[in-house]
DNA sequence: CGCTGCATTGCGTATGATGCAACGGTTGGC
DNA sequence: GCCAACCGTTGCATCATACGCAATGCAGCG
């Protein structure tokens, strides 16, 4: 594989946690100054780093602009903003925006728990979700089209991860058939032991299922029957978004 | 220049606009298609792209997360989303939150209009603004401390935009005193001449202002009086923000 | 004024990126 | 059910390209 490009993105993830002058970019890199330097420069010139007046080089606009440009394509991120802030405010549980993009379920957005954070979700934007061991991946597996589903599966290797994992199909198919029947999801614990997710489905104009909204709690601070106190303003709050989006309320 | 650098900047950046098949990469590059499978598995080993199902090749979440860190390395962008939000929806205005990065104000955040978008803006979220021809970047200049203003300030070549611009230092300071005095500053034109601002610091828990918060309207649609006639919402909305950041609204 | 630490430039060289050609896997058509 | 066409992948020889070196420029500081 290409080692410069190996080098430039080496770079690039350093400069985006911290200022990076020349000499400790190319000591990063094992390399001399000048091919540190050189790297650089074809970096700045794509605005994928920017230097500042201080002569050090941090992440550049191009960056950020790329990532808006492939997590805004819908309006989906700007129309649940709000309602998803609303929904963490009112339940205090930290709060996902999921979306199926590709063959893979993204969080397109997160708000984070006002708690103390005693736990930090590991969960980020941008990152991919297990499809078949999470809240937000089953019930938009729910709801998919029966071939999309199986193709989605098809490719799928089951893992247990946890003992409430659905760890084959026969047994996440009928978890899934449960999920339609009442409209949300539960992640009890079945990617990581001590995380517990409901997630419900939004919809587009079309009446598909393209996303879905999570609360996420560490099983310490809220059991999985609190989130579940919370669910009807999580329902309401995906419904809000499918509204938004152009979904008129008939059954999907 | 590195060319293999520029190569899979230049596929990253087709990745993001629409899935790529290795073929027309290799064609869009001009090169074999062995030399592009090498480019784009380091790029995949980097997650800065992606493999869908169907083989070809769009932007990975690698991108998604630098860009998260270098917006989200404060958690201002968090706490400020839910009021910008309401201040959009209550003023109808383009809603802007800007942050001083480096030697850079850089917009962190954005919210469209909702007007039917007749003149779109062209900020967006990860680019860096004038320091001394915007209202977010002139109230950011006007309470920063004298040593960091001067310090930011000596590199920069003031240049005329238009009739309305504080093209030199003395005039630029006068308008700096006028600011601070009122607490909040206007864009009457001072870069765009159509483009008109309002903007209001950001004050972290230690009083300091870091970021400001602006509304933005094209003159035909709203003039300077009637963004001015939104005022106290802007004011409220970027107290608000420093409140949760937790500053004591002692003066700053 | 000279020293130190930094970024930058020119250049010859060797390493690593490249094109080629052969292979394998899948699709679709006859 | 076979063949053909297409696409992605691999091994290898070649040479272009990215590299290190050393010299230069440039600023800050004692």
């Amino acid at each position: 594989m290409s080692q410069s490009i190996r080098r430039a993105v080496d770079l690039i993830r350093r400069a985006a946690e911290y200022p990076l002058s020349l000499t400790e970019a190319a000591e990063v890199l094992g390399v001399h100054k000048s091919t540190a330097l050189r790297i650089l420069q074809t970096l700045e010139s794509a605005r994928f780093v920017r230097r500042t007046g201080a002569g050090t080089y941090v992440l550049g606009s191009g960056i950020i602009e790329l990532s808006e440009l492939a997590l805004g394509a819908m309006d989906l991120r700007q129309f649940a903003a709000a309602p998803l802030r609303a929904l963490q405010r009112e339940t205090g549980h930290t709060v996902h925006l999921a979306q199926l993009t590709g063959d893979e379920i993204i969080y397109i957005d997160k708000v984070d728990s006002s708690a103390f954070d005693a736990v930090k979700l590991p969960s980020r934007v941008g990152r991919a979700v297990s499809i078949y061991a999470s809240a937000v991946g089953k019930v938009i597996l729910a709801y998919l089209p029966t071939a999309e589903r199986d193709r989605l599966l098809s490719h799928v290797v089951f893992e247990r991860f946890t003992d409430t994992t659905y760890a084959d199909r026969e047994s996440l198919d009928a978890e899934l058939d449960h999920i339609r029947e009442q409209g949300w999801a539960v992640d009890n614990g079945e990617h990581d032991a001590y995380v517990m997710c409901v997630a419900a489905p939004i919809r587009d104009s079309r009446g598909r299922v393209i996303a879905a909204a999570s609360m996420t709690a560490i099983e310490v601070i809220a059991s999985l029957d609190e989130l579940k106190s919370s669910l009807p303003l999580l329902l309401d709050t995906a419904n809000q978004i499918s509204r938004e989006l152009g979904h008129t309320a008939d059954k999907g």
